[in-house]
DNA sequence: CAAAATTCTTGATTTGAATCAATTTTTTTC
DNA sequence: GAAAAAAATTGATTCAAATCAAGAATTTTG
């Protein structure tokens, strides 16, 4: 992973909204925040951004690229959970919360271009400033809606209407994600998925 | 559902705790959130304590009894996502994060007895006490790692190994709760689940 | 405490998706 | 842009768990 340590100024808008709109953060505050996001990473294809061997340190944005967040079954079958995309962000959450490694990988499906704040200065910010404790709480509800989300479509419908919702909530992941992939994060086989395909409007 | 709105002086200590070890709750910010905790609940066995036809107003904690979380799949088959027992929080925590209703069910597998305090009330104090925003942030996190923990156990072990670490982390739950809601809960039919333990020492 | 209801167990059978395997298509790389 | 690698498709077969079914055990309820 190439590393670059560059005195951004040029924050992207995706990221100061995020701050302002769901943080409510005043002008002063938000700049506050966005001088943490002071680390730029570029990955190659296939690079990895997290691994179970270390702990995350920092939070990243994606600025372009997408990136797989996966976890490794007992007989070495990657499972996938997710993906992280331009404008959202990215890293192992659990490992940053816990301080400690976490089971999850987290790869570049593409060339990807990264913002990175250290966790700990925004843990530290967010001792200071309560808007940004808030938005801290506010990303982890919004994180477990999302999961719960995904656990229930997961328990309740049958592979092919997973594979609906997927393709109507998400069209745009089958440009940039391999099929492989897909099926894994709903829970099938790629022999599955492109039977399914095969069969409705594929 | 008996409601019982009562001047409790009693909180149970489990509850005192929580906000001054997880919260680090001041002793007045502690009597303040306490005295939210006013509304005093009795469920009847199989009675709901939420449901998908209205949002929750009340975060709940367990004095006493078992209840299940659960949602119903496409063919209208239960599906069991947790359990909440005594001295942890009770609700559909997807409802009170949203405002809506969700699609979980919370049913008392016992008698139950609970504290409730309107949601709202938190969150108005949680406004003024940044140490009642940070508990809150905290107990998404938590939350947030524990739905992620099962969704890793669920997509990575084998469906023996899963009851082996249900039996080991919550032996407690076999004494309580019926054998089909844990085989639901570990995605399984009950079937499945009684001839599992049949072979190993069950 | 006896009857009724529910839950658990055990066996036989079915089934949907996984696996195995071979080919075609697409993407990557040099 | 040709060769190599990776991904997707398609078919045949297998398999683990679901379903179906019946009886035993436990729990609940008047």
């Amino acid at each position: 992973m190439l590393f670059l340590a560059v005195m951004t100024k040029d924050f992207p808008a995706a990221l100061v909204q995020l701050f302002q709109q769901i943080g409510q953060l005043t002008p002063p505050e938000t700049n506050q925040v966005l001088n943490l996001w002071q680390y730029e990473f570029m990955l190659r294809r296939n690079e990895y951004l997290s691994t179970p061997d270390q702990r995350d340190r920092y939070i990243y944005f994606v600025i372009s690229g997408t990136l797989r967040i996966y976890c490794v079954d007992q007989q070495g079958v990657e499972v996938c959970l997710g993906f992280s995309y331009i404008n959202s962000f990215a890293g192992s959450y659990p490992s940053l919360i816990t301080g400690k490694p976490s089971e999850l990988y987290v790869q570049a499906l593409s060339d990807c271009k990264l913002l990175g704040a250290v966790w700990e200065d925004f843990v530290e910010l967010s001792k200071e400033i309560s808007n940004i404790e808030r938005f801290r709480r506010i990303l982890a509800e919004e994180t477990l809606l999302g999961r719960m989300e995904r656990e229930i479509e997961m328990l309740t419908l049958p592979p092919a209407e997973r594979y609906e919702r997927v393709l109507k909530r998400s069209p745009h992941l089958f440009q940039f994600v391999p099929q492989k992939y897909i099926a894994s994060y709903l829970g099938m086989t790629p022999e599955t998925l492109s039977r399914i395909r095969g069969k409705k409007g594929g």
